[in-house]
DNA sequence: GTAATAATGCAACTTGATTGCGGTATTGGC
DNA sequence: GCCAATACCGCAATCAAGTTGCATTATTAC
C-alpha cells in the first residue's frame, strides 16, 4: 500500500514536506548528511565527497545555495568552527540544551547523555531553571549551548597533541 | 614607592610580564578592550573604536597582528560569532566552565551566575563532573562551552524581533 | 649608546562565501 | 499529458575577513 504513495523515498519526503522541490541535488545533498548525521562537514568536505561517490559534480555556488535552503528549513544544523569556517550537520534530533562533545579533529558528534556519562539528567535541569530565569528577566530568542570541545579518545590516541 | 617602579601603568605591566613589548598600539588596544571587558568586538569595531578616540590610526594588519598577539598570551579571549567573524574580548577572570550568557545584538557578556540566576552551583559541579567522565576515557584537551545565546533584556525591549 | 629583534606599515594575495543573470527542471493547474 | 509559473542550477564576477612578504621603525637588553 504504501509503494503507491507518489512519494516513497523518505528524503523526498521530507523535502517535500519542508517546501522544498526534490531535485537530484538536494537529494544527494540531504541523503549523504543524514547518512553520516553524526558529524559535520564544510562545504568543501560535502563537495569532495559527493563528487567521490559519483560523477556529475555539482556547483559550487549550487551547493552553498542548496544548504542554505536545507539549513533556513531546519533540515540542517550550522555551526562555525575555530577556523570560522561553516560546518553543516544533518539536524539531530534533540539540539535544544542537549550537552554534547564536539571533537575538534574529525568533527564527530556525541551526546554526552548514554555511553559517555551516566548521568546528565540533572546537568540539564539546572540548565533549563537558568533559561527559565532569564525569560522571566525579559531576555528573548534565547538558545543554550552546551559543548565539550576537545579530542574524543580515537584522535587522541594516535598523535597525542596534534591535531590532524 | 610604588610610583618609583619601572611600570607603574597596570596595562605596561600586563604586556611585560606576557613578554610582549610596550608599544602604543598595544597600550591602546589591551586599555581599551579592558575598559570595556563585558563585550567582544570585532577587528573592524576596535579599529573603528580606536580610530574615533585618537588620531592616529594604526593599521589595519597591525591590528591584525597584535589581537592576535594578545590573544595568543593569554590576554584576549577569541570568539567567532555566527557571521563567522572573529570577536575579541579582554580574557574575563573565570572562563573555564563559566555559564555565561552571549547578547547577539550588543555582544555583552553577563555570567549567569549572580544577577541573572540565584544558583548555578550545580550547574557547574555537574558539567565538572561530565569533564572527568570524558577525561577517564582518554580524551584530551577538554573545554566547556556553556553559553547561553539570545537578546538581552534591553536590545528585546526597543524592536521585539528584529537584531540590531 | 648600540646591536638584536620585536613590532609596524604597505602591497599583494588567499579563501570562504555572495550576487547577478541567463538557462534548466520541477511543479501545479488544466 | 501539456503548459505556464517559478524554484533551482551553473557560470562569472565580486566581496569581506584574514594572511603573507618584505622593507622600515621602535623597544629592549647589553
Amino acid at each position: 500500500m504504501a509503494s503507491l504513495l507518489p512519494t516513497t523515498d523518505p528524503i523526498d519526503a521530507l523535502l517535500s514536506a519542508h517546501g522544498l522541490r526534490r531535485t537530484s541535488a538536494a537529494r544527494q545533498v540531504l541523503g549523504w548528511l543524514l547518512a553520516h548525521a553524526d558529524t559535520s562537514y564544510t562545504h568543501a568536505q560535502l563537495q569532495a565527497a559527493l563528487q567521490a561517490e559519483q560523477a556529475p559534480a555539482l556547483d559550487r555556488v549550487t551547493l552553498y545555495r542548496l544548504i542554505d535552503r536545507l539549513t533556513q528549513v531546519g533540515l540542517l544544523l550550522c555551526r562555525v568552527d575555530l577556523q570560522r569556517v561553516r560546518r553543516y550537520q544533518a539536524m539531530p534530533a534533540s539540539v535544544q540544551a542537549a550537552p554534547h562533545f564536539e571533537c575538534q579533529s574529525c568533527h564527530r558528534d556525541q551526546p554526552l547523555a548514554g555511553a559517555l556519562c551516566t548521568d546528565t539528567a540533572d546537568l540539564e535541569e539546572a540548565a533549563l531553571n537558568a533559561l527559565q530565569a532569564l525569560r522571566n528577566l525579559g531576555y528573548q530568542g534565547l538558545s543554550l549551548d552546551f559543548s565539550v570541545r576537545g579530542l574524543c579518545a580515537d584522535c587522541a590516541k594516535p598523535a597525542t597533541g596534534a591535531l590532524a
